[in-house]
DNA sequence: GCTGCATGATGAA
DNA sequence: TCATCCTGCAGCA
């Protein structure tokens, strides 16, 4: 047997799209089932002891943030962080590594997470801070999120490129859909956010839904056109065919052949075709 | 067996 | 701006 591509289980990339098919995965295997839930690391034992036994009654997904919600009202709140991970095992399950923070198992299927930034028990009041804490997810029907978008944007004098991280200005987008998805837009990532005008900005949230969804149904980020590679569907591209500029500085660009070139603005940093990406749009100029 | 690295986020200084 | 936390894996000796 050979194997191709990622064990649909194991999402390697904890941006939103990651996010959100964790939590339709774990709603159409453990959800409406009483769990067996423990930590076999231990330090999530406490929490872990107050829902073994109770039935899961649904998953949500809000930007990178989980809530399980449980019979008798209590909600399990995780973040995965940038190491999170949760393996999906149907039938007998391994036994946990280690760093087997949680462990949720119904009769058929057993869901370890290890490595999660935040993994606790949340009344409503700290649920809250946390929601209070984002801005519009593009994976959350919202008619109004792309004007919470717009105008968050317009308050902001930092370059694009950093705006796009901020949870609060839209919720889920890591830093391969910020760099991806203004390398689609043709914008310059060192443009202030707030210059980008509205029908700008109407793109770059249009383009962020678009790549999040078809992130989330596949499991894995390819925003590459699969016929400007030569092949007839994404399914098709090699690991290093699917992204067009993420990691790529000194290649050439996949359109331009220009240089691929990474910028650090602050901390994290971006990669852009420093010919594909002007101002805010391809027909534009800084 | 080590070392370095990673798609995140926070809190202190 | 820096330090810190979380884990697993690839690459190298």
């Amino acid at each position: 047997m050979v194997l191709r591509g990622i064990c649909p289980t194991v999402l390697a990339v904890p941006e939103g799209h990651t996010i959100h098919r964790y939590a339709r995965l774990h709603r159409r295997d453990l959800g409406g089932s009483v769990l067996r839930v423990s930590s076999p690391q231990g330090r999530f034992e406490h929490g872990a002891a107050r829902l073994d036994g109770r039935r899961l009654e649904d998953v949500e997904a809000v930007g990178k943030h989980l809530f399980y919600r449980w019979e008798g009202g209590r909600t399990l709140h995780v973040h995965l962080g940038l190491f999170g991970k949760f393996r999906t095992h149907r039938g007998d399950p391994p036994p946990p590594t280690g760093g087997t923070r949680l462990a949720m198992a119904s009769d058929g299927v057993t869901v370890y997470l290890a490595g999660p930034t935040d993994c606790s028990l949340v009344d409503p009041g700290e649920e809250e801070r946390i929601l209070s804490r984002l801005g519009p997810d593009p994976l959350r029907v919202g008619l109004d999120g792309v004007e919470v978008f717009r105008s968050g944007l317009q308050r902001r004098s930092i370059p694009i490129a950093e705006a796009l991280l901020e949870q609060k200005v839209v919720a889920g987008v890591g830093n391969v859909y910020r760099s991806e998805v203004l390398f689609l837009e043709g914008i310059d990532p060192r443009l202030p956010a707030g210059d980008l005008d509205a029908e700008a900005a109407d793109r770059v949230w249009r383009r962020l839904t678009a790549e999040l969804r078809r992130g989330e149904r596949s499991g894995r980020i390819v925003t590459v056109d699969p016929l400007e590679v030569g092949a007839r569907t994404r399914g098709e591209l090699a690991r290093e065919e699917r992204l067009y500029v993420y990691k790529r500085d000194g290649l050439p660009c996949r359109r331009c052949g220009a240089e691929i070139v990474r910028w650090t603005p602050r901390t994290r940093a971006i990669w852009t075709c420093p010919s594909c990406q002007r101002a805010e749009g391809p027909a534009g100029s800084l």
